[in-house]
DNA sequence: CTCATTTTGTACTGATATATCCAAAATGGA
DNA sequence: TCCATTTTGGATATATCAGTACAAAATGAG
């Protein structure tokens, strides 16, 4: 029928995430993505629009693993407080190979005067994060794993927030041990 | 002796700064530059080396501001708890006509993993403000105004990522009752 | 007034940005 | 095998980027 392509389109959309996360939108030419790739600017190009539209997919990508990651974590067994460490935790010890900070913080902070669709799409991924931690706090509290005075929404903002912070430290070069402060410091919290 | 400037440099650092905050480093051009100064491109790299010169007196200049603000709160005699206070409502009500966000968070996002030497100079801003709360915090412990179990230097740590994490949310239009909440919960840990 | 010196405005340079054009290559179906 | 269709690579188009060259303008010293 036609000539078929030599790329799986999720791979490049995964390498593309990966230079996006690492030096920010702007910052990511065209070529960079094509050597992170490994594909021509023809087939970059003819598989998707845009520069704008291959870092949508790519954020997209990204909020699709937080999200899959926490969503695991939420409906495990564990108790509520230690849900709070793991996900603490993880930007602790943020897995190797990744770039520094996260892809969600990054693009509100660049983009978010800039470009009110993208930064809709990353701020409406933060509130679903916040109601999933909703969830877990209000059953939380009422499992009596919380006093049942505490404002499930509050806290789950309060710990989004806190995670960003952390990303923005990491993303700056923090050392592990401030990070750990952080991290047991937030956790007290709960 | 010689034709005299038309503009004073500390207006002009001013007027970058402001520009920079906005938009960061990559997508201020020096077009925008000169806009923002009102003066002409000859004037400007007559009296900084280069865009990134100006940057970093743009970001230096931010820091300063910041600090001598956080110093005087600092000095003054309220109770520690109204200083935690007063540090996270300056977040939630922001003064208007100001940017949206932390330069200085932007900064570390935006360069952490591509300018050393920048991220360097935020980093190290970053510390110095944790120190001076440190140092209010462990008062604070010495005259029973919080408990002396408290590790100042972790509370530092912990209400530096508070507020950063809070000026994400404002960077990508967070409403304001996600930031009265998360300024709220953060305080309960004082 | 004249000169040395610095600032300023305009035009320009070379590099690089995103994006497109177009023809060759590669496939399955007729 | 030949054709319709899509992918691919290389060249190219067009705009913008940071930064510079240069001469006119503006000053105080002599």
């Amino acid at each position: 029928m036609a000539r078929p392509r030599t790329f799986e389109e999720e791979q490049a959309v995964e390498a593309a995430m990966r230079a996006f996360w690492e030096s920010g939108y702007e910052a990511t030419s065209t070529q960079d993505l094509c050597s992170a790739t490994g594909l021509g600017r023809s087939s970059i190009y003819n598989a998707f629009a845009s520069k704008r539209e291959l870092f949508e997919k790519a954020l997209r990508r990204y909020m699709e693993q937080r999200d899959a990651e926490m969503a695991e974590l939420l409906e495990s067994p564990l108790p509520i407080r230690e849900k709070v460490r793991a996900l603490l935790w993880g930007v602790v010890e943020r897995a190797e190979g990744d770039p520094p900070g996260c892809m969600v913080v990054n693009a509100l902070v660049e983009l978010g005067p800039r470009d009110p669709e993208l930064s809709a799409l990353a701020r409406r991924h933060q509130r679903e994060r916040v109601a999933g931690l909703r969830d877990a706090f209000a059953a939380a509290c009422a499992q009596g794993e919380l006093a049942p005075d505490r404002d499930p929404e509050a806290l789950a903002q309060f710990l989004m927030a806190a995670i960003g912070g952390m990303q923005v430290t990491v993303r700056g070069g923090g050392d592990r041990a401030a990070l750990e402060a952080i991290a047991a410091t937030t956790l007290r919290a709960f």
